[in-house]
DNA sequence: GGGCAATTCGTGAACGTTCACGGGAGCGCT
DNA sequence: AGCGCTCCCGTGAACGTTCACGAATTGCCC
């Protein structure tokens, strides 16, 4: 028979009562406990299947404390950036044994503040990227342990980890000027008000080359925005023999306006990207870009997040930093 | 104060004792429930958070039937076309106030294994993609909805949704011979043992239209594969110009293979893709393809689950089918 | 001053499961 | 016969929260 559908839930009680044993007889039945004989165990389980039972984990979660689940809070699953650290996460927190509720806030402050709102009450630990003041955060994750991302903290709950690229930035203008390249232009990111850090990691390379740090373009996050930002950088500035931009999507839309005003790259225009995606190797020619280890920085966080739930002695600041490193494929 | 750390789990019981006033109103001073006076809201709130006090999910979901969590598997998150089926999942379940744990079973069998024995007691509900046998699935699942992605079920308590691709395919061998083609190649899946599904509606379009269909390349499910692939049905049938690939990143290979062996795209090939992936634009010429509606697909297989999730009129099998579209872009 | 409503708070019960403990039946051995 | 051991099985309690209900206090009006 198939189980009605609209009916009370069934509990431990009523499969105890269809098999003619107690409660405790069908739970060492479903878990394979032993004291149990092996027919009675038989005709628990088939009283169980019949009936439909389904234990609740909330009952189950309220006596063993064993399962431990985090909340990963990501901007845009779509960009593929976030994609690998969230791959990454899940991996690392498949390691433990861990369940993952996942929460895409679609780089919306709305949709960062309601998923704060119901993620306290669902997870034991928060890991992800957040752009709300940290009092805010604070209120609404009171009494678990808190990863964030890319961002500093000042809480003493938190945690962050730190991306540091101002090496791998370094080393990218390095290979550029090696390269013969004097103007060197930046596609930043349009969205925040104030300049990105990756900026300032970009004056000061470029500064230290006694090379001029104020050829930089505005770019929307996207291939469409990168492809327009170029184009209208190479109008303003048309000796730019070499770009370095905010990250791989705005690179990639840079190769693309760099084909169409006819451009070879990279011997006419080098394109140097940021963040290291996997993706980078699909488009033509392959971009070479600053990149960040996603797979370290997903494995980190959820370390970072085990040692707090556990009450371990967490990562220090100076463990907890993503280091940039340079990637050299074709583009430049 | 900090708390301690590694004390016992701190209870309603010790705020309510602490702030000296009951249980009672302590959850109501934790809800913003009325029937409170200000001051004492205040007291407890305060006392709560002295403590560290975090209420227990498990005890909360237990008396109040609200919160559900559906489980989502996905083979390969890194895949683009795997994450865009998860993002709209992930946006469709948002709507409907749900939590959603990812699975990524990494393509492997153990995983999905693994998977399955936890997935069950953690969840109200399953959707996604599965490799292993349906007697395994309904095991593993007893009792809660299952609503499977590009796979046939015979289960009762199972739904599937269903990816219809024969017209779509027919659609872009016709663009194909339209423009002139003659000799139309495909770069098949070579991950399967027979042959793929969508090598089906391709050889049938192609009969269609009086064309030969056996000239078949299989192609690793990569950017690099799909490159090998075509060099290698190029070199087998150098008067092909036109290919049809099992997917996007296949396709995408293709382009590059294309441009590395002299092919202008689409002039001296054609390429046309299957997914529809946005990451199609990014590439140069933007790709063609047989293009599913992901967003259509994770909206509908969260829809079916809240359905059976809620005891209402499922779909039927005619409409949990997902239509594929030719998109013309720029490579055919 | 008495009645009545509104406001604020507390107590027992319930949610569904597992744990700790105890008890009965059967068997072998002294 | 008595003892002890093994194998099954059942009962009360506990997990931590919310719900339903009742009670106490206050204020207001006649």
């Amino acid at each position: 028979m198939v189980s009605s559908g609209t009916s009370r839930k069934v509990t431990i009680h009523d499969v105890a009562r269809s098999a003619g044993v107690s409660r405790q007889t069908v739970s060492r039945a479903l878990n394979d406990k032993a004291e149990i004989d092996g027919t009675t165990k038989q005709r628990v389980l088939d009283a169980a299947r019949e009936l439909g039972y389904r234990p609740s984990r909330f009952a189950r979660g309220l006596v063993r404390q064993d399962t431990t689940t985090i909340g990963l809070v990501i901007p845009d699953l779509l960009n593929p950036f976030f994609t690998e650290v969230a791959a990454a996460a899940l991996e690392a927190a498949r390691a433990r044994g861990w369940h993952v509720v996942v929460y895409d806030t679609s780089d919306s402050a709305e949709e960062e503040l309601g998923t704060l709102q119901v993620i306290g009450s669902q997870v034991d630990a928060v890991v992800g990227y957040f752009s709300r003041p940290e009092d805010e955060l604070d209120r609404f994750t009171r009494g678990i342990p808190v990863v964030l991302i890319g961002r500093e903290h000042h809480t003493p709950r938190f945690s962050s980890i730190r991306v540091e690229g101002a090496d791998g930035v370094r080393a990218a203008i390095t290979h550029l000027v090696r390269a013969g390249h004097r103007r060197i232009g930046m596609l930043d990111h349009a969205g925040r008000a104030e300049p990105s850090v990756r900026r300032d990691w970009f004056a000061a390379a470029v500064a230290e080359h006694g090379l001029e740090a104020e050829v930089v373009e505005r770019a929307a996050q996207s291939v469409d925005g990168g492809a327009a930002a170029l184009e209208a950088l190479l109008a303003e500035h048309p000796d730019v023999t070499a770009v370095f931009t905010f990250n791989d999507i705005i690179a990639m839309g840079a190769l693309r306006a760099a084909r169409r005003v006819g451009r070879r790259v990279p011997d006419d225009l080098a394109v140097v990207g940021f963040d290291g995606l996997q993706l980078g190797t699909v488009v033509d020619p392959a971009l070479t870009s600053v990149a960040l280890d996603t797979r370290r920085l997903g494995a980190l966080a959820i370390d970072q997040a085990a040692r707090l739930l556990t009450g371990a002695t967490p990562l220090s600041a100076d463990e907890l930093v993503i280091q940039a490193e340079l990637l050299v494929r074709e583009s430049a």
